[in-house]
DNA sequence: AGACCTGATTTGAACGTTCAACACCACAAA
DNA sequence: TTTGTGGTGTTGAACGTTCAAATCAGGTCT
């Protein structure tokens, strides 16, 4: 009634406790005349090692922390159901498995993940959202917990993957500049996020790549990521008296603001967001799309790699294309 | 370096390893002058009791397996986020944590948790997503692994929580009868879905109940669950001799797509959506709320709760009231 | 005084696995 | 014959914890 444990097999084969385990972990030590009738008794008592002793045995917990956060108010369903499906989905492969915790901030998060390493339940941690000036990874640096990062901060000795935000606008700018477009509007976060002005700078770069810089200084705007925030800098930018035919977003959010001030004044201006949520979809609002599955795949590389190949150095960063979303709210006018 | 154990703990404070244990788990059992000494070397190591050894020495693994589901291609952000950090947080309570796993259909999905609950590193899984004639309760009761189950089957003998569908549909019937709306059309899932055939049924009572039930066989549309056939089927309920002034929907996808074709041919048609999801407050749609952080907390007590009190039969199951958001879709003519 | 309790603490064992060391055999080399 | 050697298989020990049983003082009762 209780799972059968190595033991049990081991007197069903008529071998010993070792040999089994041999059988599943170094099957060329064993004869084959002798595998067959271990596994055999595997098969037929349905034995699975039990993960925890193996776990006590390693020193070494095959688990991975992934902070879980409330959903932002308003933010238009996050990456994080991707991300996490991704992660997953690359941890199967390798045999590793999250765990979900919450904390409260960036330093309780850190907290947390300490109390959860020092407890063996993880052997490590993916951290995402990173800010540049972010404390988890010197913090997690320092505890020499073993940890991999979506984003950037802005010394980044450390292993992340992230996305280049800055192609993303740039390839939404080239869309808009292809299809006629020459005044060319942003809205993004504040400035210092690190995000937001990655984002901006590829819209900044690629305007002047074409010439467009000139007297561009009032179609630069940034705020809060809100779609409130998103309607109220679009009427600004509608009211000036040289607005622009075309606005990129760093975020949905503000997209779809910016989508509903156009619609109540039945304003023509294309729009281009960022993150392709669902929203994007339902609203019909291009978007640029972020390769979010190969970011897990990518991670998880990060995060288990070093432990197997410590001599290959690789790159302690990995910067991953985004792809732009054609919808028509920029491609109908 | 490596951390500290109880060894480690009971050589500092000149005392056994079991006092130690004492300390921890029944403090009464130890002299209090010899307590607070176990207690400042736990404090001074800065010990923490190793979660795989006690899991191994218990044999219970404090892990609630969840299955982490791909994003449905057209679904618009689903309760996944919300109700996965409800789960953790409710869990954290209770020091249990979630593990994530994947699963290509609900049969893999059984697999896997077998698998996993073989090996130890689960003790239970939540299920969500139940259907009337779901495989997973009757085969997870057969395997004897623990479970919770957001949703009911048709024969619920398991213990599970639910929102009350009926009760969301019926009070956006109400919010929209005291607006004045006397022809209210349902838009929903093909019948023989559960969940869909709840919503439709507080539709259809409340309906019932002011006397606004005759001649409404036209409003009662069901179809795919997408964007595209909400707006199809909002087509079809306008061009009909007496279209409604109303529509409940039984998704806010579908909600998205009748509010697609009401902005296009820029008809009068109020909209109630359901599920509350970040687009329905992108596009102003009213919303029934599920209650989640509720349904996260109900849940960890379905699951842990019977160990801890077998005696007392609690209902087997728990239903919980949604709310209605009401926003401009609804509330403006 | 001896038997008997009660409370505080210790020691032994076990959870299930795998590493390390060792035993055994057949066969080859010296 | 002796000495290795490589292939197979075994046993002992350990990972860190907690349950169960044993030990040991200190006192009370008869």
């Amino acid at each position: 009634m209780n799972p059968p444990t190595v033991e049990d097999v081991a007197r069903a084969a008529g071998v010993s406790r070792q040999t089994v385990s041999n059988v599943l972990n170094a099957p060329q030590r064993v004869r084959p005349e002798t595998r067959q009738r271990v596994e055999a008794a595997i098969e037929q008592l349905g034995y699975r090692p039990n993960r925890v002793a193996q776990s006590l045995r390693a020193a070494t917990s095959r688990m991975i922390g992934y902070r879980i956060e409330p959903m932002h108010p308003h933010a238009l369903g996050s990456m994080h159901d991707r991300l996490l499906h991704a992660l997953a989905e690359a941890g199967r492969a390798a045999d590793h498995h999250l765990l979900l915790f919450t904390a409260d901030d960036p330093d309780d998060e850190v907290t947390n993940v300490d109390a959860l390493h020092r407890a063996g339940a993880i052997d490590g941690v993916m951290i995402y959202g990173i800010q540049s000036d972010d404390p988890r990874p010197p913090a997690l640096r320092q505890l020499r917990i073993p940890f991999a990062a979506f984003g950037r901060t802005g010394a980044d000795a450390h292993a992340w993957v992230d996305i280049d935000n800055a192609a993303g606008t740039a390839a939404a700018v080239e869309h808009l500049v292809t299809r006629g477009h020459r005044r060319i509007a942003f809205l993004g976060y504040p400035e210092g996020v690190a995000v937001g002005d990655r984002r901006a700078e590829g819209w900044r770069t690629t305007l002047d790549k074409h010439g467009l810089l000139d007297g561009s200084r009032h179609l630069d705007l940034r705020g809060e990521d809100s779609l409130a925030n998103g309607a109220r800098l679009a009427e600004a930018l509608l009211e000036h008296p040289t607005p622009p035919t075309a606005v990129v977003a760093a975020t949905d959010t503000l997209a779809a603001g910016v989508l509903r001030t156009v619609r109540q004044r039945h304003a023509r201006l294309a729009v281009v967001g960022f993150d392709d949520t669902p929203t994007a979809g339902a609203l019909d609002l291009s978007s640029v799309r972020q390769p979010i599955e190969a970011v897990g795949h990518a991670m998880i590389r990060a995060l288990l790699g070093p432990a197997v190949s410590v001599a290959q150095d690789e790159p302690a960063g990995q910067l991953l294309a985004p792809e732009l979303i054609v919808r028509a709210s920029s491609a109908l006018h």
